[in-house]
DNA sequence: TGACAACACTTGTTGAAACAACTATTGTCG
DNA sequence: CGACAATAGTTGTTTCAACAAGTGTTGTCA
């Protein structure tokens, strides 16, 4: 079917609920703003969620990080954090180490390429951050960061890092 | 680094910007809301694009669509609509036809199998975003959509479905 | 009209995600 | 102590997404 204005009133998906629009817009916003992420983290071949795993474990310098304990604090869940993890090893931008007191547990830490790769884009990042939502006054980005949080506050797990953020 | 109260600050993630916070907030929020979609649909063994796919050629009824418009009228941007027409065509819920007038293009049409499908989910879709964002009052809502429009207005391409929404 | 670009898909290939099964280590309880 | 469950990670397999290249069809312009 093309695009007629006549009937421009199906040519747009018609929701089915206010809670369904909800979830199609955030979908929606998520994706073309995702989509200027990706851009800029290609260009360092790295995808967001490594990019958000390597600033975890640069932000708990000068302590390391355990495997589990990093997939549970990504932003979205990973099953498998290994797997995330050994090409961020591969590529010399973090270590691992396997714990004495624990041979079970691998502590994860920044290697000093990993951390001045986040140096050399901390200029662009926020550059792009900016582009993405710079059009945004401070007071409409506190009630969107507000909302958000309503939104996803009762599918939080509790002993979630995010619960409280 | 294990959880510790009394460094709960470095625990959490900090932000560089509050642009990067809000973003981080929309991801996590499509995360979490995403994973209870995930999980209801997988129950039809459909992912959440293709269920959006079928209500869209239902929307079209009794008109079909050409397989880049489908494309460009999807939620989130695929560049690859051709396999994911391919399964659904497989599994019966939707049927193609290449167009006399322009031999190039593939009109996609939902079958009666695929309508009877949307109609058995429609209670369990409706329950599934009642408890994903129902309890958000309507003024919430309302004030959710209003921003993330806002947000991500300047990133639509125009010749979009989606600037008017 | 005939060469060539544009269009609308389709196919091939490579890399990553999902899910489950497996290994090694440690806690626990009779 | 010894069996058994729980924990922390790893590996295997299948499926899917992304990017690029290919096919058939149509518009266009000298």
């Amino acid at each position: 079917m093309t695009y007629d204005p006549l009937t421009s009133a199906i040519a747009v998906p018609a929701f089915d609920s206010t809670e369904q629009e909800v979830f199609l817009q955030l979908w929606r916003t998520y994706d073309r703003l995702k989509a200027i992420e990706d851009e800029l983290f290609s260009q360092f071949d790295l995808t967001p969620q490594q990019y958000n795993a390597l600033r975890l474990l640069d932000a708990a310098q000068p302590g390391g990080v355990q495997t589990m304990e990093l997939g549970r604090r990504l932003i979205s869940r990973m099953p498998d954090t290994t797997r995330m993890v050994d090409r961020l090893e591969q590529r010399g931008l973090v270590s691992r180490r396997r714990l004495d007191d624990n041979r079970r547990v691998v502590e994860l830490r920044i290697s000093p390429q990993g951390q001045l790769l986040l140096k050399e884009m901390a200029g662009v990042v926020i550059e792009m951050h900016q582009r993405q939502l710079g059009h945004l006054g401070p007071r409409q980005q506190q009630q969107l960061v507000k909302l958000l949080r309503l939104a996803r506050q009762p599918h939080e797990d509790d002993q979630c890092d995010w619960l409280e953020t």
